[in-house]
DNA sequence: GCCAACGTTGGC
DNA sequence: GCCAACGTTGGC
C-alpha cells in the first residue's frame, strides 16, 4: 500500500464535500506529473491525506482512500466544464483520474505550519518553497508521523 | 530545441 | 493583493 497528498482548495471542494458525497472522482488536475501519479500509480486501497490549499489555515484536513483507480477525467470532453480540453478525444483521452472514497475528518487542520516544525518531515516537498504540485507521494513514516499530530 | 512571455499555484 | 516559483506555450 502507498500513501499520498492530495490537495485541493476547500473553497472548490473541501473534506466535508467528500464527508457528504461519500466518494468523489479526483477531476480537475491538468498538470502532467499529478496526471502520472494518478494514472500510473496510485491504487485500490493507498490511503490519501487530504490537504487544504489556498485558504485560512493551509493544511491537512482528513483522509481519504483510493476507490477506483485511473480512469479518463470526463471533464475533460465537455465543452462547458472550465476543465475542457479541446485537444482531448474519448479514444485519445489526454487526463486521467482516481475515485477516492471518503474516510475521516480531522477534529482539527493539521496545519502546514505544524507540519514545517517536524523534522520528519522537512523532506516533503509539501513543506519546501516553491513546490506547487497538486499530488505528491507520502512515505509510510510520513504519513505515520501525521497521524500522529491528529 | 531554445527561451521569452505568459499563466497558475499557493503561502503570506 | 503580492509575488516567487514553476509549468506551458509558441515563435524562431
Amino acid at each position: 500500500m502507498n500513501y499520498w497528498l492530495m490537495k485541493s482548495e476547500p473553497d472548490v471542494f473541501s473534506i466535508d464535500t467528500l464527508k457528504t458525497k461519500k466518494k468523489s472522482g479526483w477531476d480537475g488536475v491538468r498538470n502532467y506529473q499529478a496526471r502520472n501519479y494518478m494514472r500510473d500509480d496510485m491504487k485500490k486501497g493507498d490511503m490519501v491525506l487530504f490537504y487544504h490549499s489556498s485558504c485560512d489555515v493551509p493544511g491537512v484536513a482528513g483522509l481519504a482512500k483510493v476507490l477506483k483507480e485511473s480512469h479518463p477525467d470526463p471533464t475533460q470532453f465537455d465543452p462547458k466544464s472550465d476543465y475542457y480540453d479541446p485537444k482531448a478525444t474519448k479514444d485519445t483521452p489526454r487526463w486521467f483520474m482516481v475515485e477516492v472514497e471518503f474516510v475521516e475528518k480531522f477534529n482539527v487542520v493539521i496545519s502546514l505550519h505544524t507540519l514545517k516544525s517536524i523534522k520528519v518531515l522537512e523532506n516533503m516537498p509539501l513543506v519546501q518553497k516553491g513546490s506547487r504540485l497538486s499530488i505528491n507521494p507520502v512515505s509510510e513514516v510520513e504519513y505515520k508521523t501525521i497521524l500522529e499530530l491528529k
